[in-house]
DNA sequence: TTGCTAACCGCAAACGATTGCACAATCGAT
DNA sequence: ATCGATTGTGCAATCGTTTGCGGTTAGCAA
């Protein structure tokens, strides 16, 4: 008892196959009388599309492949929800391939997604990915990529990102004006060019200011518990910082357990800013001063970047920076 | 300039694409040179299988599909996250779709799983969902499901879910034990089943111990800030209680955002006890006790439940409950 | 040489849908 | 009545892969 066919209705109705596609499609050759007919038997049959079929003959597959280092709570619930609804308005849907942070499995990712013959691959890569070898292979075949976020610094592809350094610069001019002398940096993965870029940001927007940077005021964690321990260790140096920059929540959320843990009066103690989708820094009393990174901006830029390329494949597609701002809250 | 196919390799090499195919696969009837050398150049090529055209010929796809109510940030991640690693090794991908809680998106999702003729479903409902009628279209075409977490009372199907009624009383044994008189719960939207079923094993937990229910201190709340409004509200009473139970991280949240904005010492004045995926508790001091729900064993579970089927198509089979555990902590 | 069996490979149909082309029927115009 | 155009439908190939069946060799025994 298997789905219906095409072949099943035209056998039905006494009709060619074609016809019966046809019809469904209302095309103009085919008389109303029939038309209607064919559509109400398919529609009472439950006809549904086998979207394999019509792949396989027009070489299309109305998926798209999304590929993310790996599935946190972050950034990408976010930015999953804000592609999947772009790229739905026009018919496409997603599949998403994590790599579990492991450079083969974002290679293996690509390989999927070249199985399933995705039109197009939005992606953001592993701190281990230092070429996009894999990734040529697919533009060979013509299917364009867009890169987001966590991207390499000389792409051959569109990227989507925000301007690193200017953002830095917000976040440390903020701290400054407020009078803060003495900020401590939190990055990600230091392979990541994300985190280069923001400490380099955090560099020049320091040296702006004439602020000194001890070498243990400035911390690389991978995560939020490599975060809170380099944040609990800050905290117990003699020579402790006046303010706190984090370059993203998962940074902020380790933080701020080592500064829950010691206790640590903030504003007034210590100032904390950070780069954020906006959600964590109300998590904390008091809430926490951000700079706001949209996922949902950086998603539907990145889907509707990707259709640009689709629908315009010759014309040379130039890469988006999304636009942060500062939202103050009780953190400084 | 497209794909390499197993026409173009048997074009190359003067045989038959079936010898080719054959060959790939390492058909006993394909001679060893032969066998080799096609692989050989099928590597160099770069040949990758469609999956379109293998899924047409051979009625697969090799494709599952997940249906979420929301993509949000509590829960799902870790869950599509358990459930990918798990189907991966048996060659499956995922197509995950979201119902942004309404009913209609869910609708449609289970037809675009049809139309991509995913070979099994698993799905977790929204608040809406009243009865299973698009569900029954796919299992009419063989196609199994497997509900999880967020199921209706009779479903069809297997199901993977926690014992809500023995999870809620751990809690509140908790609660009670510790010397806790007078609690509060915190429930989801009231039409989800899990929202009532973990109502009443609230109620009658608290039976047990002969404690008074007002009905102000039983609060439905859809989202994180209805659960904070609902909280303020709590917390300006004047017959305040001494302990609450939250039924999910996401109320959770709100709950400690009203907590912190009025300066409740927990666990002095307020006991708090929430069933979660063990990562929120963590965000806040002190941290909070709860009862472990995790949400990579429900999805490892209905992963695994859904391949049962997939391999037994005839046996019935039975649904899961995934064991709850308490994870005292610091709140009470 | 004949007969037989393996070993190896090709042929062709099939999966479901689409589409250029051919063809039959109808109609209007001359 | 004949021609031409228009309308409506069918035929068949095609997308890439798989697979049952058949056919061609080679090898071996009688």
């Amino acid at each position: 008892m298997g789905r219906i066919t095409i072949k099943d209705i035209a056998r039905l109705l006494d009709v060619n196959p074609s016809t019966v596609s046809r019809a469904l499609k209302n095309h103009p050759d085919i008389s109303e009388p029939t038309r209607l007919h064919i559509q109400k038997v398919a529609q009472e049959l439950g006809y549904t599309p086998n979207y394999q079929a019509i792949g396989l003959r027009n070489q299309k597959s109305k998926l798209l492949g999304l590929i993310i280092p790996e599935m946190n709570m972050f950034f990408f619930p976010s930015i999953i929800r804000a592609i999947e609804e772009t790229i739905r308005q026009k018919g496409y849907n997603l599949i998403v391939l994590h790599s579990n942070n492991r450079l083969a499995s974002e290679i293996e990712n690509v390989k999927i997604c070249q199985k399933f013959g995705v039109e197009g691959v939005m992606a953001s890569l592993t701190a281990d990915t230092q070429h996009l070898n894999h990734f040529q292979d697919l533009e060979k075949q013509g299917i364009p990529v867009v890169f987001f976020d966590r991207v390499l610094e000389h792409p051959t592809s569109p990227v989507v990102m925000i301007d690193d350094i200017a953002t830095v610069q917000i976040a440390i001019d903020h701290l400054a004006e407020s009078g803060r002398k003495s900020i401590c940096g939190f990055f990600g993965n230091e392979k990541l060019t994300i985190s280069k870029k923001r400490f380099e940001g955090f560099k020049q927007a320091l040296a702006k200011y004439n602020m000194e940077l001890p070498d243990h005021f400035i911390r690389f964690a991978n995560n939020a518990a490599q975060a809170k321990a380099a944040m609990i260790a800050i905290l117990d140096y003699d020579e402790k910082p006046d303010a706190i920059f984090s370059m993203s929540d998962e940074l902020l959320v380790g933080i701020m357990q080592a500064v829950q843990k010691r206790e640590v009066k903030i504003p007034e103690e210590l100032g904390i800013v950070s780069i954020s989708n906006g959600d964590f820094p109300n998590f904390f009393k008091p809430s926490i001063t951000y700079i706001e990174h949209s996922a949902a901006k950086v998603g539907s830029a990145a889907a509707n970047l990707l259709f640009e390329v689709l629908e315009n494949p010759q014309k040379q597609t130039v890469s988006k920076y999304i636009k942060t701002r500062l939202r103050v809250r009780g953190s400084t």
